[in-house]
DNA sequence: CGGATTTGACCAGCGC
DNA sequence: GCGCTGGTCAAATCCG
């Protein structure tokens, strides 16, 4: 394999159309084109977004980013999944995987809702019926997505958050159902959805709405080593905390030379990667170890191909 | 027995 | 207006 093949981003929502090879900038990594896009003044934009509510929603629907599928004959992982829904987009990463993400917001547009999603949260939790009287005023309110895109055998990934299933459907034009599940956490509204890439039965697609209000329940502590220090574990923080570690991970790698694309999160003892933001929170720890121990060898021999293929493909290339 | 999952039905949004 | 599809609910069922 060579590496990932050229990066294409696009906009779904008319803003211009961006593409680029691999080696380039940010359109070349995921990862930082959603910060740059979402907030071209400051890095931690893009995750910013996730947590906090008061984004351009402009922005975010700009966001949709189509990651090359490293790994295999898959540069159209990306644009598959990329085409369905306007939403997000992000990569792979599984239990040996590596994963991107991008965000959007698809409802950020709703939100003349006035209705805070404080006041979502409660009606969401009302009966079919009540649901009904509320739709009277706006669409449905929905929070900023942000899809993962992982390489994983298994569809529901740890994450160190609990989740319920609440549903599943059959998805247009794939063989692969659509699983939603939701946060047990009571209070927590936050919600994920979990597929199969068509194109490529390998690659999870696993798609987050709203933001935890709560620390990850496997995770003692909620500090992520000082970096993103937020006083309060607010939701916002929460959920942003995990992603600005990733991105200071992937400076890390930037300063290795190494492409930064997918973070990848390789998952042993099957902890893993959940391929949320929200997982990101926990599986960030783990992360960690890979990014930042000493003994990256990972790194230094594949770079973060590593992390978007399963070692044993490495091997076999 | 309690919590999680399954699954069919229902509803809302969107495109034609 | 109608049909399609995505998303959610909730009863039934499963599992530890």
């Amino acid at each position: 394999m060579e590496r990932k093949e050229a990066v294409k981003v696009e906009n779904f929502v008319g803003s211009p159309t961006f593409s680029s090879t691999t080696d380039h900038v940010q359109t070349s990594y995921p990862f930082m084109q959603g910060f740059d896009f979402v907030d071209d003044k400051s890095s931690l934009g893009f995750m910013e977004l996730l947590g906090v509510q008061d984004f351009s929603p402009s922005l975010l629907d700009m966001i949709q980013v189509q990651i090359p599928s490293v790994q295999t004959p898959s540069a159209q992982v990306a644009t598959e999944v990329v085409d369905s829904p306007p939403e997000v987009l992000n990569q792979p990463a599984t239990p040996n995987s590596s994963s991107i993400s991008s965000a959007s917001s698809e409802g950020l547009n709703d939100e003349p809702a006035n209705k805070g999603v404080d006041n979502e949260v409660e009606e969401q939790g009302k009966t079919k019926k009540e649901l009904k009287p509320k739709k009277t005023n706006q669409k449905r309110q929905r929070e900023p997505r942000f899809a993962f895109m992982t390489k994983s055998e298994v569809d529901h990934l740890e994450d160190g958050y609990r989740w319920r299933k609440y549903g599943q459907k059959a998805v247009k034009n794939s063989p692969f159902p659509r699983s939603y599940y939701r946060c047990t956490t009571a209070s927590c509204n936050v919600k994920k959805r979990v597929e199969r890439s068509f194109s490529d039965p390998s690659v999870v697609v696993t798609t987050h709405e709203g933001q935890h209000t709560h620390p990850s329940p496997v995770m003692p502590r909620p500090n992520f080593s000082g970096s993103a220090s937020d006083s309060g574990f607010s939701s916002a923080a929460a959920f942003a905390m995990p992603m600005q570690r990733r991105l200071s991970l992937y400076q890390q790698h930037q300063s290795q030379q190494q492409p930064p694309f997918p973070l990848v999160s390789l998952s042993p003892l099957g902890f893993g990667y959940n391929g949320n933001a929200t997982n990101a929170a926990s599986y960030l720890q783990h992360e960690k170890r890979f990014y930042t121990s000493p003994g990256s060898a990972l790194l230094k021999d594949h770079g973060l191909l590593q992390d978007l293929v399963p070692s044993h493909m490495l091997k076999e290339e």
